[in-house]
DNA sequence: AGGAATAGCATGGGATTTCATGGTCTGCAA
DNA sequence: TTGCAGACCATGAAATCCCATGCTATTCCT
């Protein structure tokens, strides 16, 4: 994979719903949406999902058909499949990035994940997620509690393992 | 592996978060960028975690390729691999050396770990380190506390094992 | 060998471009 | 006809590019 998204970032939300995606992540998106056309602005994904969700979870054009490829595999009519497809397919939207290197978050996107002002941008690969700032850092700490085989104190870098070849 | 980060050098730290990286080091970060494309400069990752971590830790994309392998080993979902994906993904950021040798340093990442008029470069094989000196004077003492199997006393090469050849 | 020429290195400064953000205006639709 | 979304314009701050300067370690020449 050439771009990831990498990297987290703090912008505002004005009172439209415009908020300024981090210049890297601009960059991905480019590079993911091959049907651009020339001077035209890459299209997005972006997955809502249901009220379980407290982030937007954004896709390149080429992330999204990979996961809809993947989907397609799966057998006809199992449960797995639809409720992948009702994530994927419906409980998402199609949207540009505009001129000005934004997007246009819709009033009921916003209310669904409590954002107001100011919106936290955190990269993933080959997605980028949205959050209400507060509810990230409290995510983050919640989910992530101690476990048998986790110790949320520690410095995360000892899971990857011992030696090159592990 | 052919090329690793070795030595240890102080280099100053202009207003715009300008840093020379150690020459040595650079040898390193070209030789682990596949993708360089001719008269370009080597790209890298700088991992910089949570509040917690107080130095920069600076990957080759080969480097950083390798852990984000492993990364995708693990469980989807499990917590080892969010923390993970966390740290390397969404607490990184991708950039390069200019022209000059140089790397710059955002202003937030200087701030996180302390960063003001020097900066310490230490090669850790794979990896290197930036630190603000008097950080890691600091730490390099208190973190490596006696122990039952360890005393920080101690030449560590004792902790080699047995003779030349295991 | 002595000294000059060279090349790589660490660092600085100013000009230029890109970003993030805010505002206005217009048209379509409810 | 009022609300809202989209296109267009504006601006200060921050990031990037480009050029410049001493230094040092080496090599080259005589």
């Amino acid at each position: 994979m050439a771009h990831r998204f990498r990297g987290e970032s703090h912008h505002k939300v004005d009172a439209k719903g415009r908020v300024s995606i981090p210049a890297s992540f601009r960059r991905v998106l480019e590079a993911g949406d091959a049907n651009r056309k020339e001077g035209h602005h890459p299209e997005l994904v972006i997955v809502y999902g249901d009220h379980r969700r407290r982030k937007l979870e954004c896709f390149t054009m080429q992330a999204i058909s990979e996961v809809e490829d993947r989907i397609e595999k799966l057998p006809r009519g199992s449960k797995q499949r639809k409720a992948l497809q009702r994530l994927y397919n419906t409980q998402s939207m199609l949207t540009s990035v505009d001129e000005t290197g934004r997007l246009v978050l819709p009033a009921k996107l916003r209310q669904k994940i409590g954002l107001e002002g100011a919106a936290f941008f955190a990269g993933n690969g080959d997605t980028f997620e949205i959050w209400k700032p507060e509810t990230y850092e409290a995510e983050m700490y919640a989910e992530l509690g101690p476990d048998d085989d986790f110790d949320p104190e520690a410095d995360p870098s000892i899971y990857l393992g011992g030696g090159k070849e592990g």
